[in-house]
DNA sequence: CTCTCTTAGCTAATCGATTAGCTGACTTTT
DNA sequence: AAAAGTCAGCTAATCGATTAGCTAAGAGAG
């Protein structure tokens, strides 16, 4: 790889010369210019990025560190990320935790030695891990998509509260009353807050549900086809249930299958789902679903903001809205459901 | 940031004792050692890659170029990279090309300018993009998934011909004799190869399929359902399909339920598929699948070898054998099927 | 006691680019 | 004609780490 210097000497010039042509940073007279340009195409010069980094401080990189790269949702945040930060004219450095603290926290210092001028991260550890002073010192950092206690960090998250409540609601608009849900862990606000939100939705109506009618199923396929067969099962089954995720839905889609009930024709079946489609389910799901790609693109102009250093406020948090996308898995309560 | 003068300033030593001690190149006292050591931890110091970089030639920077993010294959192997790129001791840098030869080429000069020690890159040009001149001067490439024509760079790719005979010949040990296909575009060789294959495991047998049993559908999932449901509505429609990728799949089953038959008693179904459960399918597709994870990381070793200097010839191709795994989606051919 | 050998740790050059600040040629002013 | 001003282009410092080569102190030999 040719060198500014040897550019320089090709030209006849000094290196400093040379810079200004190539940045375009200061008048260099058509005859000196021409030369310079010449010597460049000839010797093939690119400026090594590495060298300008060390003297400006920056390294163009981003770095992206997402909980668990299987997941379709971190994938598509992947995706996002990549577009937006190409388009910000930074280059991705993607990172994979693995829903485990101990490697996120050999991943921050990795971050800090390869000099990102930024990281957009979906934290993994408990709160106590991204107090101020992990960051201190060291680049700007946006977490995304799980809310943590505030850290004093930039945060884009999900209002997960609005996602139980608008899926609830729209069973509740349908008639129904009796309505169940298949939960995610309580100890993820993921997990407590789309419950939380269904729990809201009914109790603004002035309705519960039913004892045993709420079950976990831990955010897995089989643990909530098992529960959503037992729950199912009973005599005094709800006439609705609202899924906490996708994956859980895609296992209590099987099990009414299993056991040889419709939907939506013997029960209404709502979710939330971080991805778009739940692997195309048979009856296409009527579910909450989350704007991946814009929560990641804000998270990235707001990491920009800071890098360039054009925003001044302390942190700031962003909530966004999930969308509410009708599909075939509900209907009205039928009248034989109502209890005379 | 601590730079390496804070540290030497704080522990009272020079810079190239704090080099010493913190790449264990050279013996310092266990005295001196300590309170390197002790400053380090005290500054939070990390050596900035940058610096390091620039003396060594070396990034620490492993790029991955796949030509489309969105799709589920390139992100399993975007998994697996990242993983197998960590092992290494390198970071991951991500670009996407989005199947388009001038974003590719973009995107390779940017790599060039960052300093990656080398490359893993799902082509997406013509052949003559890759020709060794585009890497001349350069850091190493690896070729990963696609094949292209002899670029004189290592290659990782799948035997698209196998695919498609191990899919074929199953279905003819299961007695099927009249055995159609939806493929991909013939221009790719993923389409043309495993349509070969097809046809060469059937001519193997002094059979070939019938006239208009061979269809394409684009390796799209709305004009594999549109053709499979012309193909199957047909009265001497086929009694098995090899349909050449799992998008393809979903389309084709969708068109099987719409015309009322079953899979697999009215017709088998089998396929290639790039990644596990073409999103978990009511009768679980028999199919070929690619090894994905091991080619990733076949991808890596060669590549790492490479910019290790470990390697002296001058190119070498390892080629993938895809693997059988069968599922529920087809059967015997029944007798009701064999003309008289 | 002097000379040589060893070696812990220091000084300073280096990587490639940017840029503050200087030089000297030329122009303008009085 | 001398002083002042302008500015194209150069010199050299700088970013942070590594490392060749040097220094000086201690050990061992004679």
């Amino acid at each position: 790889m040719a060198t500014i210097k040897d550019v320089a000497e090709a030209a006849g010039v000094s290196t400093a010369t040379v810079s200004a042509v190539v940045n375009d940073s200061a008048y260099v007279s058509p005859e000196l210019r021409s030369r310079v340009l010449a010597a460049v195409r000839e010797l093939r010069y690119a400026p090594s990025l590495v060298a300008r980094n060390l003297r400006s401080g920056r390294s163009q990189l981003i770095a992206l560190v997402v909980a668990d790269l299987a997941n379709p949702f971190y994938a598509r945040i992947v995706t996002a990320a990549e577009a937006a930060v190409a388009a910000w004219g930074y280059s991705l450095v993607l990172f994979n935790s693995d829903e485990k603290p101990d490697i996120e926290k050999r991943i921050f210092s990795r971050i800090r030695t390869l000099g990102c001028d930024g990281s957009v991260i979906v934290p993994v550890g408990a709160e106590s891990h991204y107090q101020r002073r992990d960051f201190e010192g060291g680049a700007p950092v946006v977490l995304l998509g799980r809310s943590i206690g505030d850290a004093g960090v930039d945060t884009v998250t999900i209002d997960n509260l609005s996602a139980g409540k608008q899926a609830t609601n729209y069973l509740l608009d349908l008639g129904h009353r009796d309505i169940g849900s298949i939960t995610g862990p309580s100890q993820l606000t993921t997990g407590s807050g789309r419950l939380q939100g269904m729990l809201d939705a009914m109790a603004a109506r002035g309705l519960a549900p039913k004892t045993g009618h709420v079950r976990s199923g831990e955010f897995r396929e089989d643990t909530a086809y098992s529960v959503a067969r037992d729950l199912l099962g009973q005599p005094d089954r709800p006439t609705a249930l609202y899924v906490a995720n996708g994956v859980m839905a895609i296992g209590v889609m099987r099990a009414v299958a299993d056991l040889g009930l419709r939907c939506p024709e013997d029960v209404s079946i709502a979710s939330t789902d971080t991805v778009a489609g739940a692997g195309g389910l048979k009856p296409r799901l009527t579910r909450t679903e989350h704007p991946v790609k814009d929560m990641t693109n804000e998270a990235l102009r707001m990491l920009v903001d800071r890098i360039e250093g054009k925003v001044a406020e302390p942190s700031r948090n962003v909530v966004f809205q999930p969308a509410l996308v009708v599909g075939e898995s509900c209907s009205p309560l039928k009248s034989s459901h109502i209890p005379a």
